[in-house]
DNA sequence: AGCACGCCGACT
DNA sequence: GTCGGCGTGCTC
């Protein structure tokens, strides 16, 4: 098997007639610029670019995967042979696209790229047998498919596909829902190594397979017949703690550019800022809405005297009760009354959530850490500035209603529970509804979540009670119909448009850790380097570090959003050293 | 001699 | 980014 390649020609052949070389990823985790190894083979084995096999690195044999084979190598001298050319996976000419294309888009190499992929392969692993399998020759479309219940639609469009069908969700707790909905495998950061393993080369064999998965699977697309997408609005389809960080939106989009057979289709409810695609459906729920005001508070912290009636009569009915207050534990922060001091995390710095007694850190999870009674800034001892907690609320609650059958939900579980028919929700306000976030995309994700929120309320013939700020409250039945939602976005779009940000912009964020001065430094540096047409933001400081490490800062660079990835990181490459650069960034502050 | 540690360059 | 070779220096 001849694979023509430029070193063909620009070497002599004064290697032995038996041997050959193959150009390899290995699946290892490198700085950028550590890329590619050749090995010797036999040329009686057959490798092929997109073959993945084991090959021998230091001391040991590790995953890689096989890009060019070639008849001679410069580094022939230095290349080692492998002894067992058994082929364990084999991603395709596609694949080994999609990998180059995913290290150019998140900065990172090659072999990372690849390693974070297939993580790790048993050591018993059997040789890569696929079934013959017919390549469909189509050009198949990429369709959006807007759905009250995108989950169920979703699900009974699989039923009817025969060729293999990769399912990509952004939460594991879909994943295994769908998984035994389809009786089909899973595939998420939860599956052990050997069954991943089993379970990815199994669907890579057969031609008539279906695997649903996160965004850890998200690559295999590289290997489908047809994707689909389950919320691609939802962010959580983007990794944005491990690196490298990819995003399976655009994993999965990037592998129909490559290969147009490849079948796309995404169920999702709100469409993406930007889009110009609405659904034709509104959102026709129960929905009560209950402005905070002075004037209508009860005995109960956070809740108004007109919803705890409202729960009352529920109750009397005979419904099922349930409470959405996004706040865990007795109380959001440990906040002093009299000068605003706040307990912070000990590890990161973040603002101590106060769970048990104890503070609990929502950014880095350290637990159980001690709260001081008295304040050490004042000497105060009251500390209830804070808003409630879940915990507290329930506890008043449930002692005033005299009942132990309030379920009290946080908001993704209020996404992932299925009410009881004709359940009665109250939600305690709708701004927490958007998380904690202080961020330029606080209403677009407050937007979205509320439409999920409200088309369960809907599916299950419940009616949500929802508290708020009077100008919060405004707006969201408007943003539960097709005409308002438009209406929502191409404000939002103006909104981003006049500061520079996406979707109007595409923005690129720069994260340089050190004093000020350095952040100022590798500021100008960049203002010394960009083009005309873009624009320079920052530094701004990253709120939340622990006083152990090095401050942090934002640099964001705005830029037409029709720049290609391969321009920008060709610019950016003298700063990869200063800065950590972030090409698909998903926070714009931090 | 035996071993822990840390630096630094190579990894095919 | 990680490994491992090698030099240094300490201990038995």
């Amino acid at each position: 098997m001849k694979h023509p390649s430029a070193s063909d020609t620009s070497l002599p052949d004064t290697t032995l007639s038996d041997l050959m070389y193959v150009t390899v990823v290995p699946a290892l985790r490198t700085i950028p610029g550590v890329e590619i190894f050749d090995y010797a083979m036999d040329v009686k084995s057959d490798l092929r670019p997109g073959n993945i096999i084991r090959v021998p690195f230091r001391k040991k044999l590790i995953p890689g995967l096989v890009i060019e084979a070639k008849k001679n190598s410069a580094y022939a001298a230095k290349a080692k042979m492998i002894e067992d050319a058994t082929v364990l996976l084999d991603i395709g000419k596609s694949g080994c696209q999609l990998l180059d294309a995913t290290a150019e888009r998140t900065q990172s190499s090659r072999p990372s790229v690849l390693a974070s992929w297939i993580r790790q392969i048993p050591k018993r692993a059997l040789p890569f047998r696929p079934d013959a399998r017919q390549l469909s020759l189509q050009d198949n479309g990429d369709e959006i498919v807007y759905s009250l219940n995108p989950t169920i639609d979703l699900i009974s469009q699989a039923k009817t596909l025969s060729g293999r069908t990769l399912i990509v969700v952004p939460w594991i707790s879909q994943a295994q829902k769908i998984a035994s909905a389809l009786d089909i495998p899973s595939l998420d950061s939860t599956t052990a190594m050997a069954k991943a393993w089993n379970t990815l080369k199994a669907f890579s064999e057969s031609s008539a397979t279906m695997l649903v998965t996160t965004k850890i699977g998200a690559w295999l697309s590289s290997v489908a017949d047809t994707v689909l997408v389950l919320e691609p609005e939802n962010d959580d389809h983007k990794q944005d703690e491990l690196s490298p960080r990819y995003d399976a939106r655009w994993m999965v989009s990037w592998a129909h550019r490559l290969r147009h057979d490849l079948a796309l289709k995404s169920f999702c409810l709100t469409p993406r800022l930007g889009s110009d695609d609405f659904p034709d459906f509104d959102i026709a729920a129960d929905i009560i809405r209950e402005p905070i005001t002075k004037a209508s508070r009860s005995d109960i912290r956070g809740i108004s005297s007109v919803s705890l009636n409202r729960l009352r009569e529920a109750l009397e009915d005979g419904r099922d009760i349930f409470l959405i207050h996004p706040v865990s534990g007795l109380r959001a922060r440990h906040t002093c009354s009299d000068c605003g001091w706040q307990a912070a995390c000990s590890s990161c710095g973040f603002g101590l959530s106060v769970v048990g007694g104890a503070g609990l850190c929502k950014k880095c999870g350290r637990r159980n850490q001690p709260l001081p009674t008295v304040c050490p800034n004042c000497q105060g001892t009251k500390f209830d500035r804070s808003i409630a907690g879940v915990e507290t609320i329930k506890a008043a609650l449930e002692k005033s209603l005299e009942t132990n059958k309030l379920t009290t939900l946080t908001t993704t579980q209020a996404f992932e529970t299925e009410f009881p028919s004709s359940s009665f929700v109250l939600l305690t306000d709708l701004d927490l509804l958007a998380g904690a976030l202080e961020d330029i995309r606080r209403r677009e994700r407050l937007i979205i979540a509320w439409r999920r929120l409200s088309a369960k309320i809907l599916a299950s013939s419940s009616t949500l009670m929802v508290q708020g700020k009077e100008a919060s409250l405004a707006d969201c039945l408007v943003w539960l119909t097709s005409q308002g939602l438009k209406t929502a976005w191409t404000k939002e779009l103006e909104d981003r448009a006049l500061f520079g940000y996406p979707p109007a912009k595409r923005l690129i964020k720069l994260l340089v850790d050190g004093e000020p001065n350095t952040a100022h430094e590798v500021f100008k540096n960049l203002s010394a380097t960009v083009p005309e047409g873009f624009r320079l933001n920052g530094p701004f400081p990253v709120p939340f570090r622990a006083d152990t490490r090095k401050p942090r800062w934002v640099i964001q660079l705005s830029c037409p959003k029709e720049i290609r990835d391969l321009e920008l990181s060709g610019m950016l490459k003298p700063f990869r050293a200063m800065a950590l650069v972030d090409l698909d960034p998903i926070a714009f502050f931090s």
